[in-house]
DNA sequence: GACAAATCAGTAAGCACTTACTAATATACC
DNA sequence: GGTATATTAGTAAGTGCTTACTGATTTGTC
């Protein structure tokens, strides 16, 4: 096998193994066994298991497919429709999880052993993104559109729906009763712009808000 | 020190270690350091480090605290007041992850090593408290109080607000621009309750929910 | 036969866990 | 109350095995 394809098959396989065991259970020989060649042949075409780790991450970053939705998404935010652009969020989201369940495990992984390093270079890709929305509901609350409070608080409100669902069902593998992520994301994106509550006559018997 | 004082001293230690590290990164060794006593004393006390671990996992599953608030939780479904028993929940997450990270992310970690004895365990003590209240919102959905849907998708809504918040805080200690645990909680019952949406003269200019 | 791809056969360090021991303290017996 | 006898709490020094990693050597291909 040539070279390259060696370094690609090396870094798919890694990612798997680092995906269920983390950084500290992939041993080496497991990726090689995984693999179908020798320990040896991986410090060929890496230096190190750190460096193999990080080939991983880098893999995984920069894809050309991060740059569209984002552009997608600034392009919904300049029509000021909340609902589309939270839509669109929780979608990317669920999506993300659902096609690479592996590499957000690794980078939930890379979070709990605290691999500085790694995190540092994820908070960078993501970084710009953020602030970009935060400063979209910023001028949406300012204008009355959106509920008061810190961008950040109600960002984390609509993206943890997504997160905590694909956590719970891609990282965990949970079986949960929900239907297909498409329902999913329509039904988190109804309860993000209306809620949950449906008022009716019967009001509540006792008890306020305590 | 007595035996007693001692288990307990290598059981805290050990949580302490264990939720920096993971089980595989926790050697028995740094535990013992960590203790100030020598790594043979922890198998006095300890049969092995997977005893040692799933009695830490033991010593904070069984709180008091728990079933209280299980209790409580109970009593506010009895009046069928949404917003307070919703309201309750989003409290006790945060509350727990506030008050005990580090047991939290030994949680988070043994998901993700895929400690399958240990999520037993937990699913065991958490499992029927989750079916009162999915039977709770099926209950009021019946009578149009609540949005129609998959129960288990409007509870990971709601729950997924305040864990995300809890991992993003307390487990991964990013510093969000949030204000008080407090300030928060209510601020995501509001959106559970009624969204972000306020809807304005000003209508989105293009655009529905594509 | 030249050169890249892969392997063989290690090595030092680290791992969970054990063995063989020692002080100190409690208990039994007269 | 004093002494022999257990028991407790703890340790130093290993055990065999696994870890990431390496230098010399073999295999395959043009």
């Amino acid at each position: 096998m040539s070279a390259a394809d060696r370094r690609a098959q090396l870094i798919d396989v890694a990612l798997d193994v680092f995906s269920r065991q983390g950084f500290r259970g992939a041993t080496t020989k497991k990726i090689a066994a995984q693999a179908g060649v020798t320990e040896a042949l991986i410090f060929r075409h890496f230096p190190s298991k750190g460096a193999l780790y990080t080939a991983v991450l880098d893999s995984r970053l920069a894809s050309p497919q991060r740059r569209r939705r984002h552009a997608e998404l600034e392009a919904l935010m300049e029509h000021d429709d909340d609902s589309a652009v939270f839509g669109a969020m929780l979608r990317n989201i669920c999506e993300r999880y659902a096609r690479d369940p592996r590499f957000l495990k690794v980078v939930l992984f890379a979070a709990l052993e605290g691999h500085r390093e790694a995190l540092a270079h994820l908070s960078e890709t993501g970084g710009g993104h953020l602030r970009a929305i935060k400063s979209y509901i910023a001028r949406r609350q300012k204008i009355g559109a959106l509920a008061a409070g810190e961008p950040d608080t109600l960002l984390l409100a609509i993206n943890g729906m997504a997160h905590f669902y694909g956590i719970v069902t891609r990282i965990f593998e949970m079986p949960v009763s929900s239907g297909s992520d498409q329902t999913v994301v329509d039904f988190f994106n109804r309860v993000a712009m209306n809620g949950v509550c449906r008022r009716i006559p019967t009001s509540p018997r006792k008890r306020a808000t305590r």
